[in-house]
DNA sequence: CCAAAAGTGTTTCCTTTACACCCATGC
DNA sequence: GCATGGGTGTAAAGGAAACACTTTTGG
C-alpha cells in the first residue's frame, strides 16, 4: 500500500528540475476612504504596458519573508516598523510565465497612508489603483495576478474579522472612529458607531487607550480618545461582516 | 519614492538563482478515535532514521496541486475521488535543507480510514503517528517538518469550524454521530450530541439526508439517518471550538 | 443656540447552552 | 423489561442589533 520511501526526499542535487522562485507583493493602503493596491506598469514583454503586482527574485541566501520585505522596501522606499506583511499563497502553474517555469510566493501587506506615486517621473509606472477598479473587471493584470489579488482581497476582508491587522492601515495613534472607517472601507459597508466601539474594546489587550484626545473637526464634535495597538493580535469574539 | 520598475519582473532566464521546489504532504486520517498523520522514516542522511513528511519534487510540467496529488497517490496508493487536498503554505528558509536551497510548498490532506501501513514489509518505513505524540514533543521530525505539521494541525482544527471538510474523514455515507466523533477527535473535546445535530443541520446544503438508516451497534440504540456531503462547502454560522 | 461627532444606555431579538425527555433498536 | 444511542423540546443565559440619549466640542 505504501511504497518504499527510500527514494523519497533523498535526491542528487544535480538532477533537480530548474525553477525560478519569486515573491509578488499585494500592498494595500487606504487613500480618501478607498482601498487601493500598488500596481506597476510593465515596461517589457510579456504583458508589456499591462499592470502587474510588484515583485522579484528570491535571492540565494534570504528567507521568503525577507525577500518579500526587501521588495516591499524597494518598491515603496518605506522601512517603517509599523507594517504588516504575511504570506498569502504560492502560485506555480507551469504556464503562468511564458518564458520559463516560475513559482511565485505571494505575500500581502498593509502600509498606512502610502504617498501616491503619481506626480514624480514614476507616474507612468506605479500607481495606487482602487480595488473596486479591479473587482469590477475593468483592469486586467499581467500573469495570474488577477487571481493572486482576488485571493489577497478575500484574505484581507476575512482577517479583519478576527485579528487586529486593521490598525496597520492607521498611524501609530488612532481613534476608534478612524479604525471603524478602515473596516467600513475594506468591507465596503456601514457600521454602527456605538456597537463597533463596544465590540472592539471588549477584545482584551487589543487596544490601549492613551491619556489623550483628538482635535475635533471644523464643525465640532466631541474629542475622541486616542489608542495604540495592544499586545493581542486577535479579536474575540470576532467582528462579523454584515451579509451581502 | 517608488523606484523605476523597468527591471522588475523582467529578467534573463539564465541569471535566475537555482532553486529546487518540492511538495510536502501532511496527510491526516483517524484511526481508533485518534487523529494521525502519515510519516515516513528516512533511509538516508541528512536526518537518517528520523521521521519526515512524505513529499517530493515538483516536475517541470505539472502544477503544484498536481504534484501534491501525485505524491499523495504514490505514498498511499489511493486514488479516491473523496479526498481533500489543499495548499498550506510555503517554507523556504535557506538552511532548511543542508544540501541545497529547497523551497517546499506544503499541502495538507484528509483521507478516511487509511489502512495502517504496519504489517507489510514497509512497516519499518511508514506509519500513522498519533498527532498527540508529536504535540507532546516526544517525536522530533526531520528538516522543518515540525513547524509544517504544527501549522497543518492548527489549520485543520480551525477549518472544521467554518467548512465541511470534516466529512472527508468519513466514508461517503455517514451519520451525524460519526461526524461528531470526527470533531471530537480533531478538537480533542466532547460535544453535546443534540446541539451538534441542530447546528450542523441548519447549515444549508451542507448535508443531504438519504432515505436510509444505520444499523445500531451490539447494544442497541435508535438507527441513525445516513447523510452524504451536500453542495455547500461552508458552515454558517460556524461551529465553534470550546475554549481551553 | 445648533450641528457634529464620541460615547453610553436600553430594549428587543436571536443564538447558544444545558439538559430533560421521547424514540427506536438489541438483548 | 433495561440499556443504548438518535433525535427533539425547552427554559435560562448570553450576545447582537437598533437606536435613543448624553457628552463635548465648533460655530
Amino acid at each position: 500500500m505504501l511504497e518504499n520511501p527510500e527514494n523519497t526526499g533523498d535526491y542528487d542535487p544535480k538532477e533537480f528540475p530548474p525553477f525560478a522562485v519569486t515573491v509578488d507583493i499585494v500592498l494595500f493602503t487606504i487613500v480618501n476612504k478607498s482601498l487601493r493596491v500598488l500596481l506597476i506598469q510593465r515596461g517589457a514583454p510579456p504583458f508589456r504596458d499591462a499592470w502587474a503586482l510588484p515583485g522579484g527574485f528570491v535571492l540565494p541566501d534570504e528567507t521568503l519573508d525577507h525577500a518579500a520585505e526587501r521588495e516591499l522596501s524597494e518598491e515603496t522606499g518605506i522601512r517603517k516598523k509599523q507594517k504588516f506583511l504575511e504570506q498569502l499563497g504560492t502560485y506555480g502553474h507551469p504556464e503562468r510565465d511564458p518564458r520559463m517555469r516560475v513559482v511565485t510566493v505571494a505575500h500581502w501587506a498593509i502600509i498606512p497612508n502610502l504617498p501616491e506615486p503619481t506626480g514624480g517621473s514614476d507616474a507612468k509606472y506605479a500607481e495606487l489603483v482602487p480595488v473596486s477598479e479591479i473587482e469590477s473587471g475593468r483592469i486586467r493584470l499581467a500573469f495570474d495576478h488577477n487571481t493572486i489579488l482576488k485571493d489577497a482581497i478575500e484574505r484581507a476582508r476575512s482577517k479583519l474579522e478576527y485579528s487586529t491587522i486593521a490598525t496597520n492601515f492607521c498611524e501609530k495613534e488612532f481613534s476608534i472612529s478612524e479604525l471603524r472607517e478602515v473596516y467600513e472601507t475594506v468591507w465596503n459597508t456601514k457600521l454602527d458607531p456605538g456597537n463597533f466601539q463596544r465590540k472592539i474594546l471588549q477584545a482584551k489587550d487589543s487596544l490601549i487607550p492613551l491619556n489623550k484626545r483628538t482635535k475635533p473637526g471644523e464643525k465640532g464634535g466631541k474629542p475622541a480618545t486616542v489608542y495604540v495597538t495592544g499586545t493581542s493580535k486577535s479579536i474575540s469574539p470576532p467582528l462579523t461582516r454584515p451579509k451581502t
